[in-house]
DNA sequence: CTGCACTTTGAACAGGCGTTTAGGATGTTG
DNA sequence: CAACATCCTAAACGCCTGTTCAAAGTGCAG
């Protein structure tokens, strides 16, 4: 039991794993690995957290709240239209998208518990663009943020890919003001979602062939995607 | 030194690998779990290979020459709107999709090429609907290709949460014939990428705050993606 | 059959892993 | 001061890892 030592030592245990998974990896996350950066021994993250599992549970728990507490306070300080960037923004604290990055292909259950959330606040985000006449109202609203927001965090996931194709590296915290970023990832990803790549007929068509595929399950008509 | 045996027990190591590798990750590939599914001993893995990083490196090798080999197939048949479709096809041979999905993550440079080609393709396939069409003409044919590709195989390397959000396992072999992957995953994706989401006067004032911004490093337009 | 080249095996090794445990600091309470 | 609880460490444990090695098995050339 313990009053107020969770700021001390216990903390900076868990903030040293943090920071392992978001350079390493979950695997590269070992007793020793974690002692060494915190500057205790081994022994002393076991007597802190009972076992190794208990310590990435607290890894996701804190890291879950803290993507929570700045989201919530991005969203009392005004209209952010991208709830990730918050995120970024945050260099003092941990390295929230890179532990993300990490961890998001291994969903333990809290980190999937917060993609949905996600969704649910690019659903709320999207409607209000729809009342200020930014965005159009949508088919299929729940569905279309849940793509956009496995897009955003699948292309944060592949970061390292996207450094290879585009030269535009997405944990960058610096990320907002640099020019490249806008000019190589934001300009394409506006050109794709403002409508710039099918042409209006080809639009119509493909709808109302999926539309007729949705009753019937005929042959199946070929879209664009993977 | 070998004539023919290649096609026993050094491919089926191999073999045991990949299927090691897509069930469980690059983490679960140990010598004598391969061994075990493989029904040979965890030495025989070592003699066939010299070590477990070269076995890394055939599988890898063997994944990249199978998914050319089956895309070269496909494009030789016919046009296949998505080139990844084909992969999903081939239910007979090694799991492509999964372990592309398990290795995509920590990208070996073998892989990376591997995208790298995937983009090339999307280009050309882009341009070929440009000329049947379907597709508009783009101001950055790479860079929208690149990021297509990326959201493609970043939705691939999520399929967990897609799961979870959508009900659809991308991962699926029967995948295209399925309707609920039409509905749930095609069509909101279509509705983003045919112009659903931004209004006409709203994606033009982007624009024009874009190609602004990028020759001033003036005020950054806020955007949508992540 | 003898001899040779090749496969395959099971045992053994060093090293890293999570975890346990005994004991030494340290500071607080009686 | 003594007694106690807590924190922390170093050493050890058993387990799993990749890898090595000697020996046994296998099949083909002479």
């Amino acid at each position: 039991m313990s009053s107020t030592d969770d700021r001390s030592t216990r903390a900076r245990i868990r903030d040293a794993a943090i920071d392992v998974v978001a350079e390493t990896g979950p695997g590269g996350l070992t007793a020793r690995n974690v002692a060494a950066r915190a500057g205790v021994s081994a022994g002393s993250v076991i007597h802190h957290f009972g076992s190794m599992d208990e310590l990435r549970d607290a890894c996701d728990h804190h890291i879950v709240a803290e993507v929570r507490r700045l989201k919530t306070a991005a969203m009392a300080r005004g209209a952010q239209v991208d709830p990730i960037a918050a995120l970024r923004d945050a260099a003092d604290g941990p390295p929230l998208m890179a532990y993300l990055a990490r961890t998001m292909v291994d969903g333990t259950p809290r980190v999937t518990d917060l993609v949905r959330e996600m969704v649910a606040d690019a659903v709320a985000y999207m409607k209000e663009g729809a009342a200020s006449g930014l965005l159009n109202e949508l088919d299929d609203p729940e569905g279309c943020a849940a793509i956009l927001t496995i897009w955003s965090l699948g292309a944060l996931v592949l970061h390292d890919h996207v450094k290879a194709l585009l030269g535009v590296d997405l944990l960058s915290p610096s990320l907002q003001a640099d020019p490249t970023y806008i000019r190589r990832y934001m300009a394409p990803a506006f050109e794709l979602l403002s409508g710039g790549m099918v042409t209006e007929e080809a639009a119509a068509g493909i709808a109302a062939a999926m539309a007729a595929a949705d009753t019937t399950p005929a042959d199946p008509a070929p879209t664009k995607d993977s």
